[in-house]
DNA sequence: GCGAAGATGTAATAGATATTACGCCCTTGT
DNA sequence: ACAAGGGCGTAATATCTATTACATCTTCGC
């Protein structure tokens, strides 16, 4: 059998095709991005790529699931470092910021959006795996502080929704303009947390930290 | 000359074409969308539509355009009623929901969005028209409260892209997801409407209203 | 080296649609 | 009625690109 040296093959053709695709869809659109295109790029023929994505919708698939992550991940690492809810819910920012407003995935999710109109699952599935996963794991958090004793202006959920729409609205903005204009600079991202910190109501509850005391000098 | 009653005729093909093409933009996206079908729908001819047109890109244009307004007016609006800064801002809440959760309107941002790829400068005025200028005139209304006494957490214009990010947020969740599980009660929006009002520092200023004593049943 | 599995390159297929061209017929003002 | 300008309908053009087919060449274990 030639099993294992044939996958190895295979696994770097796939992965040529993949880099490839991303990089052109990112810069051309699906739309405007052709299959030749891919193949030149990547080396290879058009004949592997329908044997290992079946068609283009296929290989749009892989690189958009690939690269288009939650941000669950980055609310735990954000919590687990600890500190007052200020200190997490600013680390957090800065994190959020990096990861949704990274050129590349407002470029795919531009594409999933233009998908959407014929291909609702696709778009639905994107959704659920990013937003839907990210908002359960802020309302996990906002819920955890809650039980701490810590008193909240509204519940989790919402809370949650109200956060992550911080950035989902300069991802929105990003995707039409194309950053023009764009102010991405750490005061007004301080600027965003402090009036969630107030809006929220998690400011009221100074003595109530997680942890350590809140340095007050968000 | 015939000149009045031939541009009549021609006016009426317009608008003809102009609301077949909206009707299917929206419904099936604008690469789906087919200058025949536009024809079969609206009568006429191909002929007719290149004359008044130009091009496939050109009836888009002034679709959009036509139907993509900015919340200005909704500003100015809500502003005259008068009443606290509270009430204000929750009228304004509901009818700048009901404008850019329109799904006409939600169609027509994705439309915009696969476009921007290919074409930036349409994107771009688009933002122009609609984004830029409500902003400016949300800053207005902040900086006239300012002005007015009213002492706030933020600069207007922060507080401006905030408020209108509270909505943006969610035309862009409906974007992607298509309306699942949108939840577009007025208990929600009242819960976002008082999270903007404590985070903005408007509720601290209760004596300085801006023309009446503040309801205070938001 | 050998042989086979399968990747490769090329070319053909196949369908879609924006755009243009053109002759006909209707509307309109005289 | 009529003359004419211009919309109408149809057909032709002109690409473009996803997808398939196929013969050939590589690669890799043996």
């Amino acid at each position: 059998m030639t099993d294992q040296t044939e996958r190895d093959r295979l696994d770097r053709r796939r992965r040529a095709f993949i880099e490839a695709a991303r990089e052109l869809f990112v810069r051309l659109g699906y739309e405007r991005t052709t299959l030749g295109e891919i193949v030149d790029r990547a080396g290879g023929s058009l004949a592997t790529v329908y044997k290992l994505f079946g068609n283009k919708e296929g290989i749009l698939e892989v690189v958009v699931f690939e690269k288009a992550s939650s941000g669950a991940t980055l609310v735990r690492e954000a919590a687990e470092k600890g500190g007052t809810p200020q200190e997490i819910l600013h680390r957090l920012a800065v994190s959020f910021q990096a990861h949704f407003l990274d050129p590349e995935v407002v470029a795919l999710v531009r594409i999933v959006i233009a998908r959407s109109v014929s291909n609702k699952d696709f778009a639905r599935r994107f959704f659920e795996r990013t937003a839907t996963r990210t908002l359960d794991s802020l309302q996990q958090l906002f819920a955890d502080w809650q039980d701490g004793g810590i008193e909240l202006n509204a519940p989790p959920h919402i809370l949650a929704e109200l956060f992550l729409g911080l950035f989902v609205s300069d991802v929105h903005a990003d995707a039409i303009s194309h950053r023009v204009g764009m102010d991405n600079s750490l005061e007004r991202l301080r600027a965003r947390t402090q009036f969630f910190v107030m809006g929220s109501g998690v400011l009221e509850n100074k003595n109530a930290n997680i942890s350590f005391e809140g340095s007050n000098g968000l």
